[in-house]
RNA sequence: GCCCGCUUGGCGGAAUCGGUAGACGCAGCGGACUUAAAAUCCGCUUUUCGCAAGAGAGUGCCGGUUCGAGUCCGGCAGCGGGCACCA
């Protein structure tokens, strides 16, 4: 067949694509006699519209699943959709759209936008965790989390919207604000749904240490997430009343220092003070107005209340300290109260001053004149929080540290004063939402038998479709008949949970699902799910790192102990992917506008094609839709085609940095792809064996090669930036070699042939047609990775820089043989090198094999 | 405030084992082809001095270790990310 003047993109991308779809390329089962790989990204949640994020993660997925496969691995790639969620109730609300119909529509839009792509994605496994095929195995595993004591119900604060009478997520309250109401959110208290993940936080944290290809950045999040610290609970008696306040503490060799108890504006203890009391309640009003992010309570002044109650201290009955209400005391973390030492930490040294409490230092460091640094310490304003020896401490005096800590620890304990304890951070995980789309919880209220779950023959619980959103609240709520039924154990009327589970929920086994989606049975099939589990890479967004990543962690665990799985992690690999960034365009007044709105003058200015105003080109930012930075990858499909989108996600940025999406880059991938085609269509017929000699024919060849040998390695690493720069060395050797003889001619084709076959992971429709261009018998898609002989990828002789003082001077080329002598010789026979030396004795000549030459004078 | 990461030409980045800094690409400049343009191909492109040969400087800043530092160590600054003041 002739060929065409021009790459003819479209078809030939389409051609593939139907290819690979008829040959059933990516389909896949358990098969024992290879070895398996499980890719996976992140999937994604349908909001209708595929963007550039979503490019750039399957795209990186979809080379390392092709170059696997090339390996000879039986590679499972599977898609779904993450289906339930809050914009799904938005729209409905908005648009008077079904939650489902609108999902569903979404997921065809989306799949539509992401065939184009020609991702080796094994299609026929694709599941929506919206289905009731899907959500009715999360509603039996609920009920074994139940039997199992995983799951129990405890009272916890939402937050509650007066005017729609409707709980908010946090992303729906701003500025303290219901979203569309514009109401003050209240705190309100409802029983919920928890699963207990803190049963496995040492497990999870001690785990992490396996997580080897794991990011050490997501690792520390984890660990800093779940937050394990050693210490003692100390209890307080009150003085003058009957009671105790018990803190949690990690120093307790500071007890002695101790000038002070503050407690949370939310603890029990509080709230029974500021009964009566006007002015306390306004102190913790205004403590709750502070907000909790961050940012607030950081600039904040550290407040305190004197309740005017004194307590003991644990160790001497006749010494007392007030105790404060503050402002920067949790009620969910430890105990709620907390007991100050202004020496040794600073928080409390700021404290103390502002409210003139006693500074009393009792650990002072090692070697220092005590005397001299408890007067200077005791009159400063900085606390001393490093390591050091117990002074000014009764028994304590003396010991270092960790010795302080555990004699404190036995004395209280003898004293019966509390006891040595771990705390964690990390909090058990509420599970439920006063949501219509989401995962129906199996259980039924009955006034008489309590909370009852639903039976497991009668799963699944599906939604009902008949719901209005025409008012605030939850559809299941007012829904006429719904939640209507009978009690399972008395037979009474009862109503079913309206509540619905957390959509991390989903998440949280969906890639152990996609081992046999379609079984209808059990949710997971061992035979499949031992075969294929853990998932050898996972591939998402950094913004998953703590959340999504821990519960899937804490699911995989609790499944085992309910017996549904065997392994012990989920994810063997995992990568966290850049950001896609974008230049931003603002008017003189700062209206954003969208890169289709402007356009470049020929001095060089951008202007806003409508009224030729001028335009400030901001920094590249994250897309975002507000920003108006965003490129639809449609466009780039229909433009450029899949492989130049492909291909120009991979250039340049590592996949873990944030990638600055060009016009300019778009454009120098799609000259790419065009030149490896016209390359192509330049081999000349030649019978001559492939050369290897030093002719530069055969010195391609070696290069070809060396490319397969350091190719591999890089995607084995992942690093397809330097992979596609590899590619563009080798193409642009290829292209230099003129094809004057026959031997030529057989090195040119088998430069391309090599360059063919290592881009197929990253350009697939490009090599696939080059591939049957050359004749291959197979697809390209089912022919094994290059290999390369190890032997022609050594030199005879090797280039040695010459240094002297330490400054490149020359390079010498020696045979790889060559004696120290000899290189010695070749090297201060260079002229620069004499120069350099201008007659000053030579001290000493460092020579390293195969890299430098390092004269010192 | 705490924790983590990053900082290399005009730009994205490479150098990942302490051994030739700037691979590869983008942008730019010059040339070839063309009536012309586009496309394509070739060349130059860290910077200073110099006609050149060459010499000097140079990987955020200051210092150290080393024959040799982008790379290791100490200090500082800037940028980015995480965070639930974690007691």
């Amino acid at each position: 067949m002739a060929r065409e003047d021009r790459y003819n993109v479209k078809a030939t991308e389409q051609k593939w694509q139907t290819a690979w779809d008829q040959a059933r390329c990516f389909e896949v089962t358990e098969d024992t006699s290879r070895p398996k790989y499980y890719v996976l990204e992140m999937f994604p949640y349908p909001s209708g519209r595929i963007h550039m994020g979503h490019v750039r993660n399957y795209t990186l997925g979809d080379v390392v699943a092709r170059f696997k496969r090339a390996q000879g691995f039986n590679v499972l790639h599977p898609m779904g959709w993450d289906a339930f969620g809050l914009p799904a109730e938005n729209a409905a609300i908005e648009r008077g759209a079904h939650p489902g119909t609108w999902t569903y529509q979404n997921i065809d839009a989306m799949r539509a936008q992401f065939k184009p792509m020609g991702l080796s994605i094994d299609w026929s496994r694709e599941i929506a965790t919206c289905a009731p095929d899907y959500y009715r195995h999360e509603q039996k595993m609920f009920l074994d989390f139940l039997k199992t004591g995983l799951a129990y119900r405890k009272e916890s604060w939402v937050n509650w919207d007066p005017v729609d009478n409707t709980v908010l997520a946090n992303e729906q309250v701003i500025d303290g604000r219901g979203w569309r109401t514009g109401a003050l959110v209240e705190r309100r208290k409802l029983s919920q749904w928890f699963l207990k993940i803190t049963a496995y936080a040492d497990d999870l944290l001690e785990a992490i240490k396996g997580l080897e290809r794991w990011p050490e950045k997501v690792r520390t999040m984890q660990t800093n997430w779940i937050g394990r610290s050693e210490g003692a609970r100390v209890t307080w008696d009150l003085v003058g009343r009957d009671g105790s306040i018990e803190v949690f503490t990690t120093r307790p060799d500071t007890l002695f220092g101790a000038s002070f108890l503050a407690l949370s504006p939310h603890h029990p203890l509080t709230a029974e003070l500021a009964a009566g009391n006007a002015a306390l309640t306004e102190f913790i009003a205004d403590c709750d107005r502070l907000g909790t992010s961050e940012e607030a309570i950081e600039t904040a002044e550290k407040k305190g209340f004197d309740t005017g109650l004194t307590v003991r201290h644990p160790f001497n009955p006749d010494w007392t300290v007030p105790v404060y209400v503050a402002n920067f005391v949790l009620m969910d973390y430890g105990t709620g109260a907390v007991f100050g030492c202004p020496a040794h930490d600073q928080r409390d040294m700021d404290f103390a001053r502002k409210y003139g409490l006693p500074v009393k230092a009792v650990v002072a460091p090692k070697g220092e004149d005590t005397a001299a640094f408890v007067a200077t310490l005791e009159a400063s304003e900085t606390a001393y929080s490093d390591d050091g020896i117990a002074i000014n401490s009764d028994f304590l005096n003396g010991l270092s540290q960790t010795e302080a800590k555990s004699a404190a620890i036995r004395k209280i304990e003898s004293l019966e004063k509390g006891h040595g304890t771990i705390q964690y951070r990390l909090r058990d995980w509420g599970v439920s939402r006063q949501r219509y789309w989401g995962c129906p919880i199996p259980v039924i209220h009955c006034d008489d038998c309590g909370v009852v779950p639903v039976p497991e023959q009668d799963l699944p619980v599906q939604l009902p479709e008949d719901v209005t959103f025409d008012k605030p609240g939850n559809p299941l709520e007012r829904h006429p008949t719904w939640k209507h039924t009978t009690c399972p154990c008395c037979g009474k009327a009862a109503r079913r949970e309206t509540d619905t589970f957390d959509t991390f929920f989903e998440s949280s086994w969906y890639f152990a699902r996609f081992c046999a989606p379609k079984n209808p049975d059990v949710a997971f099939d061992r035979t499949a799910v031992d075969y294929w589990l853990p998932v050898d890479q996972y591939i998402g967004g950094v913004e998953h790192a703590v959340l999504h990543l821990l519960y899937s962690r804490f699911f995989t665990r609790a499944l085992k102990e309910c017996g549904y799985l065997d392994v012990k992690e989920p994810f063997d690999g995992l990568f966290t992917q850049g950001m896609i960034c974008h230049e931003t365009y603002q008017t003189a007044d700062g209206k954003w506008l969208d890169p289709s709105e402007i356009e470049k003058t020929d001095s060089g200015l951008w202007i806003r094609t409508a009224d030729q105003s001028p335009v400030t080109v901001g920094r590249s930012i994250k897309m975002s839709k507000s920003k108006k930075n965003v490129v639809d990858p449609d466009r780039i499909f229909d433009a450029y085609g899949a492989d130049a989108a492909r291909l120009f996600m991979l250039s340049d940025s590592p996949p873990e940095r944030d990638l600055d999406w060009t016009d300019s880059g778009i454009e120098g991938a799609w000259r790419f792809i065009n030149r490896l085609w016209r390359m192509a269509g330049e081999i000349q017929a030649s019978a001559a064996a492939v050369p290897t000699d030093s002719s530069p024919a055969g010195k391609l060849v070696r290069m070809a090669h060396k490319t397969i040998a350091a190719i591999t390695e890089d995607l084995e690493k992942l690093r397809f930036n330097t992979a596609v720069a590899r590619i563009r060395e080798l193409a642009n050797a290829v292209g230099g070699l003129e094809q004057t003889d026959d031997a030529a001619r057989s090195a040119y084709r088998f430069g391309i042939e090599t360059l063919v076959r290592i881009s197929a992971p990253m350009m697939p429709h490009l090599a696939e047609e080059l591939w049957s261009e050359l004749g291959g018998a197979t697809l390209l898609t089912d022919t094994p990775w290059p290999t390369y002989d190890p032997a022609l990828l050594v030199e005879d002789t090797v280039t040695l820089a010459v240094q002297v003082k330490g400054k490149l001077r020359g390079t010498i080329e020696v045979a790889k043989t060559a004696s120290d002598a000899e290189i010695e010789a070749a090297a201060l026979g260079l002229e620069t090198v004499q120069a350099q030396i201008g007659g000053q004795p030579v001290r000493k000549i460092i020579i390293v094999p195969g890299k430098i030459v390092n004269v010192v004078v």
